[in-house]
DNA sequence: CCTGGCCCCTGCAAGC
DNA sequence: TGCTTGCAGGGGCCAG
């Protein structure tokens, strides 16, 4: 489900209902996910303020004095606040309650989410060494560019490697490569650097654009208050197999880089 | 080091 | 209608 602009719509989201709020206890209905979850969330987060919601890639953290509660939504992780005594549903497998009377719920049919722990200070494994936040000019095609040399992986892949920059997936990859006008199936190696500042302006447009619209809702993705994503209506490529490419007309293509659908217009991606 | 393939899991839609 | 198959927004891990 959530890239980027899923992952950020969610934070803010959440993050107005319970920054600065206490947590009163947190209930677990299985005792894993994706990995199994920490002991540190049930034994350290009851009794803390959650101080802040931050995002590093996909990841949502929740930053307590105590340790920072890391939130990974997977491909169908969904984040909601809601009154206390709401009913609990199939998956709905994690609930952080709020001296506010909300709990914040972690709905996950599919449990390639993640709940972690990181103590005071350090970082998380998972979150060392992988790149830099693409809408920070930590993140340029110059970097792409330097990286790329010598790499034979179609520059699709490598744009969705979380060591050259987080936080692109499917969606936003397929996009920013129609939008730049280059070819998914070439070389990341021999993609011209010209090329590379022009992806890495799209990537950073077209990820805040998604956000500005609420993401992009496919199918089941809902931001915390229940609404869809508008950047649906604006994809070019992802998806639209066989339609008609908004610029020229040409059917869009899907092939398969990476084991993952890859949809571009072979006339205006070269 | 880089690359491609596999796998985790459930739900849904399409095809027979 | 019901069964089977393939596919889905992520990403860690492994062998070559």
């Amino acid at each position: 489900m959530p890239e980027l602009p899923e992952v950020e719509t969610t934070r803010r989201g959440i993050a107005p209902h319970i920054e600065g709020r206490r947590v009163t206890g947190v209930v677990l209905r299985r005792p894993d996910l994706r990995w199994p979850i920490p002991r540190e969330v049930a034994e350290l987060l009851p009794g803390q303020v959650v101080d802040s919601v931050d995002r590093r890639a996909k990841y949502l953290l929740l930053n307590t004095s105590a340790g920072t509660a890391l939130l990974h939504l997977g491909m169908s992780g969904m984040l909601r606040v809601l009154p206390a005594d709401t009913p609990i549903a199939k998956h709905d497998h994690v609930d952080i309650a709020f001296d506010t009377g909300s709990v914040l719920r972690f709905t996950d049919p599919r449990r390639f989410g993640a709940l972690l722990w990181q103590m005071p200070g350090e970082t998380h494994e998972l979150l060392e060494g992988i790149g830099p936040e693409p809408l920070t000019d930590d993140f340029d095609g110059e970097r792409m560019y330097q990286l790329s040399r010598g790499r034979t992986a179609p520059v699709k892949t490598f744009l969705m490697d979380n060591a050259v920059v987080v936080g692109v997936g499917n969606i936003y990859a397929s996009e920013a490569l129609f939008a730049a006008g280059i070819d998914p199936r070439r070389a990341a190696g021999k993609v011209s650097r010209e090329r590379y500042l022009r992806l890495a302006q799209e990537v950073k447009r077209i990820l805040a654009l998604a956000i500005n619209r609420g993401g992009t809702t496919l199918r089941d993705f809902l931001a915390p208050d229940g609404a869809p994503g508008y950047f649906f209506q604006e994809l070019f490529a992802y998806g639209r197999a066989g339609e008609a490419c908004k610029v020229c007309g040409t059917p869009i293509r899907v092939v398969t880089l990476g084991q993952r659908a890859s949809f571009y217009c072979p006339h205006c991606q070269r």
